[in-house]
DNA sequence: CGGCGGATTGACGAGGCTCAAAGTATGTGG
DNA sequence: CCACATACTTTGAGCCTCGTCAATCCGCCG
């Protein structure tokens, strides 16, 4: 695919390029590729000098696997949001589809050479990476919470968010991007774990599930207490 | 303080400004002022509008607290990192120096100014932040190991790692920067459990203690191994 | 219909959190 | 210079959570 349609593009006023004007969005579109990436799939393995790029829709996974073949997910990435390395190859993380995803790709150097030239790029990607720093710290205050029941909780708070239309209005039934394991690799517990967790969050009447993925938060309220957030 | 004497400054190779011109970092450094944090004192509150600096020695530690008043610490920032909001507040960590440190502090639209109209410093951010985004998944890693030796081991390893005076020439005998209750902070445990797990790993021989503040490392492989690394 | 991957549920044991107390460095005042 | 106070660390005992192993169940696709 030779350009990208940015124009309906919904990532448009958060992604890094959003404070682009159309003709550098249009020189940069031109270094670029859309790519349709099915669930499950691999974007970038790890090792390999690969490129980067910015999510349109679907949600990423940013995986590590230890020396046992235990799946750790570092990050989730949602659309708007940019993966990838800019600096060199450094980062041992595979990256993989959790859900179909559409996404901007770009080769490696040729994105670096548009940020050497273009201050509200760089700006952009900055910004982005400070959020994805904020993102991880914000993840790593819910990993190390003792309690698995309150991971469990502030997970499922945390996906409501991202399913949520709107920023900051969490949408009160969703459908679960993630399956047990993905969330247990999130979490840093067990699938059987995850899934006796919501088994007793839905007995207190906090949640309730429809099937395997669909969600409803029943008392958003409760949720946050059990998940021991700061609110 | 008026300005910033960059010539000696250490972290100057590694820190978002070293990619600027002596000019420019000395319009930067117009801007800045240097300042001293004793060990334990707080550099920025959470949730006001605090600036952003680089620090130049020591280390600081940025901390949640949550509803109970447990302490969790989300990163850790060495020499040439750099800490702050860009874009506005948002993020609920407090930042508060481990050891006695020296940074430069920056207010925060003085700054963004600057990187709108640089974008050698902007990259310069940019890099530092994704730098900050991968530290913060390999403590993700860590931290989500199930079993707490591995972290116990794991963390031993990275704080030698810091304390080496090349990048990737690890330390073997070092002062700890952290009490037991920041590396329990760090690892999501508690001070008896980082005591209890330094006391095996001696008595495995793989590190040695002397006193409280100094350790040596004396099996590194072994450490390694311990930790499940991927090597 | 049968096989298959994901999810749930149960039993059991160990790792780690809680509570409690004793031991060890650091500074402070007499 | 020593006694004391304080903060940090180590160590111990008991209980609970959660990881492991195993069986069953459910939805999906061939």
């Amino acid at each position: 695919m030779s350009g990208l349609r940015c124009d309906d593009c919904p990532a448009r006023d958060q992604a890094a390029c959003a404070a682009l004007s159309d003709a550098e969005r249009a020189q940069l579109a031109a270094v670029g590729t859309q790519r349709i990436v099915a669930a499950g799939e691999m974007l970038f393995a790890p090792g390999d000098d690969h490129g980067c790029a910015t999510l349109i829709s679907g949600v990423l996974k940013q995986v590590r696997t230890d020396a046992d073949g235990v799946e750790r997910i570092v990050a989730l990435i949602h659309p708007a949001g940019f993966v990838g390395e800019l600096f060199g190859p450094s980062d041992e993380c595979e990256v993989r589809a959790v859900t179909d995803a559409r996404l901007c790709l770009f080769p490696r150097t040729a994105y670096a050479r548009m940020i050497a030239d273009n201050p509200r790029l760089a700006m952009g990607v900055a910004r982005r990476a400070l959020k994805a720093s904020a993102e991880s710290r914000a993840l790593l205050d819910l990993i190390g919470r003792r309690r698995t029941e309150a991971r469990v909780a502030g997970l499922l708070l945390a996906l409501a968010d991202a399913a949520g239309k709107e920023p900051c209005q969490p949408a009160d039934r969703f459908e679960l991007p993630l399956t047990r394991g993905d969330m247990a690799a999130l979490l840093g517990t067990t699938i059987e774990t995850v899934s006796r967790q919501l088994g007793a969050l839905e007995a207190r009447g906090l949640i309730k599930r429809e099937g395997r993925r669909i969600l409803h938060i029943v008392d958003a309220a409760g949720l946050s207490s059990v998940a021991g957030e700061i609110v």
